[in-house]
DNA sequence: GTGCAAAGCTTAGCGATTCTAGGTATGCTG
DNA sequence: CAGCATACCTAGAATCGCTAAGCTTTGCAC
């Protein structure tokens, strides 16, 4: 897949992966290309910058839990993250209904 | 709509929009804007550079016309660019299925 | 027990792309 | 002629994802 492709859809991404249940950033890498059969392939310095920007905006919240001596970062949809991501998703389905007409309409 | 997300599809929508017919640049703003029903109102310090980009990668031509004292640069698709185009295409199908997958599947 | 991979986080800097915000010039309309 | 639409062009900024590095801890293989 084209990097690309993912501007401006990134953070919609994470946070439906957030959505379903809280997790930590490397998880969120794992979920991604699972649950899209590798097509998301997002290297750690794409998601952990977006991780933050999304805690900084409000939409995400994090704690630090502890496993033995390691620290995960653990990240959860704030109510202003559910919100942004029902708009986001709207916004998408918009998109792709825009997109899909002009490329599917030969004239 | 948010205007990043066109962030890395914006090719392949002047693409789409010039397969049908060549056109000069106003023209493929205005295609745009109808052709979405106002989803895509692009600046055009957006679309002439992206125009430029497309030419200079070979997938577009062009030729200066000249109505009264009036000039327009038509564009057009070469060969290389139907083909950019219909990669492209699929690109996106398989793109915006694997979004769709994960903004639908709660869980 | 040493080495190496995986888990996990962080950051600086780059590159590509779009947007902002101006500029030029023509032609039509009132 | 004033004003707006048509039509093109460009420099600079902003955004955003990627590259590439570095760090620690855990666990497995040899």
């Amino acid at each position: 897949m084209r990097s690309e492709s993912l501007k401006g859809h990134l953070d919609m991404l994470i946070l439906a992966v957030l959505r379903d249940s809280p997790a930590h950033g490397y998880s969120v890498i794992q979920r991604l290309a699972e649950a899209s059969d590798g097509a998301f392939d997002l290297a750690e310095g794409t998601v952990y910058p977006a991780l933050y920007r999304l805690e900084g905006a409000g939409l995400l919240a994090s704690s630090e839990t502890v496993a033995g001596a390691r620290r995960r970062r653990v990240y959860r949809l704030t109510a202003a993250g559910e919100e942004a991501l029902t708009e986001r998703v709207a916004e998408w389905r918009s998109f792709a209904r825009s997109v899909g007409r002009m490329i599917a309409a030969p004239a």
